[in-house]
DNA sequence: CGTAAATTTAACCAAGCAGTTAAACTACCT
DNA sequence: AGGTAGTTTAACTGCTTGGTTAAATTTACG
């Protein structure tokens, strides 16, 4: 369709996506969005009316492009194990290349709670009964320690996102170089799934 | 000594702490600091000299009084499994109580690293090493699954912290109450510690 | 070509906010 | 009583920032 160049539209969605995920909301300036898409700050005004009509945008991509890829992953007919190896691998992968992102998320949500309640989970809440009742099937039979399914999704979660939210302390804390860092996160992306496997396998 | 009245400078820090962790950096005023303290602005102006000034105390406090806390333990005589249990009970009493710190302190860390490195680090790091040598060791008497000390801390960490960044998100995204969120993370006090032991016990 | 939409330029407004200042008041100390 | 530090009041400066406006210029397109 449109090879060539991406529309302005775009061009200023990205840049914003850009700015505010590293600036924050209340540190993202209006002016940066606008110098970053090439354009200036009536032309920004002109398609997107004000702040607040932007970063609800960007939010709502932000949440709308990472929530919907874990609850795909735990909807599906997948064995159990392989289901937790399965999630670790997608959500390690997707968070790496967007390393921004759950900082941004966490603080939007604990800004905002309501808009993030309306807007994703009531659609997606359900996802996740097939999770719960595989984990309790697994529980049944014997099959794994018994686990709370939402403290064991918890766990994954945690596992998988914290280490980019902390990455800062962590890198200096444990004195990592960025090279390593990458290097300790790809090594996590079979390690974390294993770890969370043994913690729960009977 | 002055069990009448905290100082005024108490006062000040006290409500700094308040509203820097609620609104983060770039959103806290120093008007609200001055109302919350019951004093106004001038007076604030008076004993600490700016904002920033202001905050670069609030966040070595928030820091200071964290991170220690972990050090001690993991620098302790304690056998690795208590070890364990010991510094999962420790921190999640510690965070329940200031549920905002955490996000706080992920932020400001992400901002400035530097910051983070020159202050606290330097001195805190070697405590890692009694730590590291422990799980060495039981490693190498195949006591527990091979595993990078560093990726067992970073675990530990994960878990006990995250579910507080991403309080509303789990709380919404499970269908939690505030009391059923307390609730859970009460029984993750006990169920964090024996999970991660389950994980690596060989 | 002609017209409408897209884009720039440049100036401006209003609000919010950090920080200042000076004068007056209060409380405590000696 | 007098002085000093702590505190208030209230007005003000200066800067940043979101948002607007109007006119000029460019681009797209039938």
């Amino acid at each position: 369709m449109d090879l060539q160049k991406r529309s302005t539209e775009e061009l200023i969605l990205e840049a914003a996506q850009a700015v505010f995920l590293e600036k924050g909301l209340a540190g993202a300036r209006m002016q940066e969005i606008a110098d970053r898409a090439g354009i200036n700050k009536a032309l920004l005004h002109y398609y997107f009316r004000s702040k607040e009509k932007l970063s609800a945008l960007i939010i709502e991509r932000a949440i709308g492009v990472i929530l919907p890829r874990v609850m795909a992953v735990l909807d599906t007919d997948v064995e159990l194990f392989d289901k937790i190896r399965l999630v670790v691998d997608t959500y390690l992968t997707f968070v790496s290349r967007n390393s921004f992102l759950p900082l941004f998320i966490v603080n939007e949500v604990n800004r905002n709670p309501q808009f993030f309640f309306r807007t994703v989970v009531e659609k997606e809440r359900t996802h996740l009964d097939k999770f719960r009742r595989q984990v309790e099937e697994a529980v049944a039979q014997g099959r794994i320690h018994p686990i709370n399914p939402a403290q064991l999704f918890m766990n994954v979660m945690s596992l998988v996102i914290f280490p980019f939210l902390g990455k800062p302390i962590i890198q200096v804390g444990l004195g990592l170089s960025d090279e390593d860092f990458k290097r300790a996160m790809e090594h996590r992306r079979t390690e974390v799934a294993e770890f969370v496997i043994r913690a729960i396998r009977a």
